[in-house]
DNA sequence: TTGAAAGCGTTACCAG
DNA sequence: CTGGTAACGCTTTCAA
């Protein structure tokens, strides 16, 4: 009793044609309840299950939903970093809830059509891009020509995309204020310095520094993303520095954790000699030694809303852009 | 200048037939290297992308693999769970070095064949399922019919289905044998008892105790082992107990984070009071206050075994399962 | 209510 | 080396 492998096995089977099998099957479409019935039934018992690439492909819809993330100019191993498993899975988890699976690529940026080629490949309904790396050029061209697409990232101004993300500069601004009312005297930056992201968390600093007529003070210690290095990098830096700083803003919570380490390892405790502010609001902020004081972006929320917004947009509708209101969760780091 | 949306029309342009255009994309089939070139660089100039439905469908290939987590009772969203989180990045990882996607799927069994079902959907050229929850009997039966799938999971004898993990009960062993010579005098169990993956642990767990002679003294507590009420279940449970133990073996690194936090709450001190090991070996552990004693079961290892059994399986070669080596990680919970 | 046939976009076979 | 044609498995239109 082998299944049917396809539609016309099982209509033949049944005594009826393909086209009765398929309207039976799917529900739309006139059949006699009676056949349905026998149809329906036969086809459970006999375990068909229809090739979804040839139903895809005839209706043009796929139900899944592809995320991108740009590697920029890392070609390493990125999908387990914790920013982008945490994303994923609840990304994952808002896509579920309306019937959509997601399709985890991992795509190296080569000529400026990645973006549109995967999306127009016939796979995806939709695409998400986490992280605009140095990105925001195709990034930007693309959603000129294809609107189900929704990006993790900051908002620069009067971009054509949609884009769900943190107020980067608020935050950025948040996260010094903090370290400046806990009374640190040498503030530093550690972390990208570059792309509209990381950038504008600096430029947050920096202003939050000028506006408390502090603005020569800050130290910046550009480094790279890669949570593999990120522990080398941050010792390298900060063992480079003249003077010690006693108040760090870490531009993300993986970022923050090395920079924590390192610190230790220099033997410098925090949050007494050092403290230390990370951005992002990862779950495992909560659960590190000591527990990171943070910018929260609010993933899970941002999920969610991002989902809303390409379902949106999958759907011919108009939407803007969201920000999201970054909030500092006062932990033990700082 | 618009795209062409199918071989045919670019074919038209390029002033050949769409099976020269094919052949000359693919780089299979003869073509001469004139009009090759001339094809080449005119669907690049034009910006032409193959609908990879109609590929994959015809070649019956998607160069995609499905990741299954069965969910059981839990009906909850499981997929921002730390370890599905932590294994799908490195999933992901290890496909994309091969040249294939991750299709994350969340399915909730049905019927008897939901896997077949997915895995038969032409969606996937193989499945990789995490965690076996309640559904051995399903995957075994698969198994029977259906080659390319590898199993996250524990091993029974004289299973079919191909499997990769650690083994359970001498890594249940392993962890109370090392409570035992941490001291402790009164130990307990703490996470789910039945299933091939936990049942194992804790049988590990009580063979070690009855190799030193205290076959009777486990305290067992039986929880569920959804992350979200993870907190309280083990607060409450561990309120409920006549006597605190001294050592305590979570079912899982998560558990174990939340055993610690529930210690905490009730005024308990790690690892003075009450050592706490757990198992996973979740990168997060190293992370947590205090930083977590674990059973490590390499999943990033894991997970390339999982990658390469896969493969084989779908070229049709014959694999057996694997069992990886569970290490104790001493870190400061116990 | 049902059946036949025309696609969806691709690759593979078979002639020329 | 190239063009035509037949699949792949489904849905949908058009007739009956």
């Amino acid at each position: 009793m082998n299944s049917p492998t396809n539609i016309k096995q099982l209509a033949e089977m049944a005594g009826v044609s393909a086209g009765t099998v398929s309207r039976a099957l799917s529900g739309s479409g006139r059949v006699s309840p009676k056949t349905r019935e026998r149809i329906i039934t036969l086809a459970q018992k006999l375990g068909y299950q229809p090739n979804l690439l040839a139903r895809n492909m005839r209706m043009r819809k796929t139900s899944t939903v592809g995320m991108l993330v740009p590697l920029g100019h890392d070609d390493l191993q990125h999908l387990s970093d914790p920013f982008f498993n945490t994303m994923s899975g609840y990304l994952a988890d808002a896509l579920a809830d309306h019937g959509y699976d997601l399709l985890l690529s991992r795509v190296i940026p080569s000529d400026g059509r990645w973006i549109e080629n995967y999306a127009r490949s016939g796979r995806v309904d939709g695409v998400l891009i986490i992280g605009q790396s140095n990105q925001l050029a195709v990034i930007e061209a693309t959603s000129l020509g294809y609107h189900p697409m929704v990006v993790w990232g900051g908002q620069v101004p009067g971009q054509h995309h949609c884009s769900v993300g943190s107020d980067n500069r608020a935050g950025g601004m948040m996260a010094a204020r903090h370290l400046i009312e806990q009374g640190c005297r040498r503030i530093a930056y550690l972390g990208p310095v570059e792309g509209p992201e990381f950038g504008a968390r600096l430029d947050g600093v920096q202003q939050a520094l000028a506006i408390a007529g502090r603005g020569e003070e800050l130290q910046i210690m550009p480094s790279h993303c890669e949570p593999a290095a990120a522990y080398d990098d941050a010792l390298g830096l900060l063992r480079a520095l003249p003077v010690m700083p006693d108040g760090i803003v870490a531009a993300s919570d993986v970022t923050a954790i090395s920079v924590i380490r390192a610190l230790g390892t220099l033997g410098l405790r925090v949050p007494d000699q050092v403290k230390v502010i990370g951005y992002d609001g990862l779950p495992l902020g909560e659960l590190v030694t000591p527990p990171l004081t943070t910018i929260d972006q609010q993933l899970r929320h941002g999920a969610r809303v991002m989902v809303d917004l390409l379902l949106k947009r999958m759907a011919g509708e108009p939407t803007g852009s969201v920000l999201i209101d970054p909030q500092l969760i006062r932990r033990e780091s700082t």
